[in-house]
DNA sequence: ACCTGAACACCGTTCAAGT
DNA sequence: ACCTGAACACCGTTCAAGT
């Protein structure tokens, strides 16, 4: 059913003063800011030049800048968790399908090295939000329950020892490579088909 | 031989124009506004506060906000080789110094939280300075020899698969725990000791 | 309800000027 | 050679005012 339409005439551009859907905009354009410029250049008012509001129109929408990189950061770990999902759903066998994760996991951090950092080593998040913490939940599911499937009666130890096994190596293998740490041990120029090379060689050195 | 004393008398505290050693005092003063505020609140401006400077004094020493922080991760890492190389001294049997290892790395991330993040997650440091080039390669240089001395001959794989692999556990672990994100499994109110059990139980997993 | 523009206190950097 | 103070362009946050 359409919509009544006004019956006053209305400019083509009337340069609208309230944006209609700031919110979206605000994220996608802060998104693009942080890929562009990294960390250090996404702050509140570029975001907001970006998104063409003013500086101060984020404060309605998300408070301060501790929201607005929250928000963000909750959208990265939507888009975290449906790849790694996707990863593991490829495979039955519960080994098979850790392994996919893993790698998804490295190589979301390749392709999105912003958002990665933004989620992870960002001291300016509020991880009390009910987005974020909502978000962050379903990542850490998705691989908890896959190494739980993988590892199906766990050693005594203390309880979650595997997962935080296999977090902590991905994890770490993922930062000290955004770092370029990574880099002397693989010679010159390295990129993702070399770096993907020894994440396999590094995981299957059981 | 005592220093030739000058003539005319001194006041008593002339509030030397000259700082005289402000580089170092700079250092520790940045040191402790870190350990004070966090990444967050180390700003060239706080430092130079905290020591009792101008704002424009650090320029002097370390260039730019840059520099600074890169002579004070520096620091941060020849501390943390001091660290690594005493706690694997205290063993011989090769598997034993490496895990000793393992542990001071993070043992070290505990104590130091400020610092360890600065040398490791902190997107404005200048990696070409050679202070902090030689501290990196010292410290990383430890790590390396005792994964070395543990798996003498290293199974085919990429060079280096076995020294990635550990680096990237302890690594992955120590991040994931100054995070908070390790808090979770270990119930309420975790400290030292739980972070170092789970720690063992991660390490002995194999 | 949503957005703007001016205002405030901070920041990094530069530079003429002091000692 | 080393340090200061003013200046500039940026930043986050607040707030009265606009629509």
């Amino acid at each position: 059913m359409a919509a009544r339409r006004t019956l006053q005439a209305t400019d083509e551009l009337p340069k609208p003063y309230h944006h209609g859907a700031l919110r979206e905009a605000m994220l996608a354009a802060a998104e693009r800011v942080l890929e562009r410029d990294g960390m250090v250049g996404l702050t509140l008012r570029a975001a907001a030049r970006e998104a063409g509001a003013s500086h101060a129109a984020p404060k309605n929408h998300f408070g301060d800048l501790a929201g607005l990189l929250s928000e963000l950061a909750a959208v990265g770990f939507d888009r975290f968790a449906d790849r790694l999902g996707a990863a593991g759903e490829r495979f039955v066998e519960p080994q098979a399908r850790l392994n996919a994760i893993g790698r998804a996991y490295v190589e979301f951090a390749i392709s999105d090295p912003g958002l990665f950092q933004l989620m992870f080593r960002s001291e300016r998040l509020d991880s009390t939000r009910p987005a974020l913490k909502a978000a962050m939940a379903r990542a850490f599911g998705v691989l908890t329950g896959a190494v739980g499937a993988a590892y199906p009666e766990a050693q005594a130890a203390p309880a979650g020892a595997q997962v935080v096994r296999a977090w902590s190596m991905v994890h770490g293998y993922a930062m000290l490579l955004l770092d370029g740490r990574l880099d002397p041990v693989l010679g010159d120029a390295p990129a993702c088909p070399q770096y993907m090379a020894l994440l396999d060689a590094v995981l299957t050195l059981d």
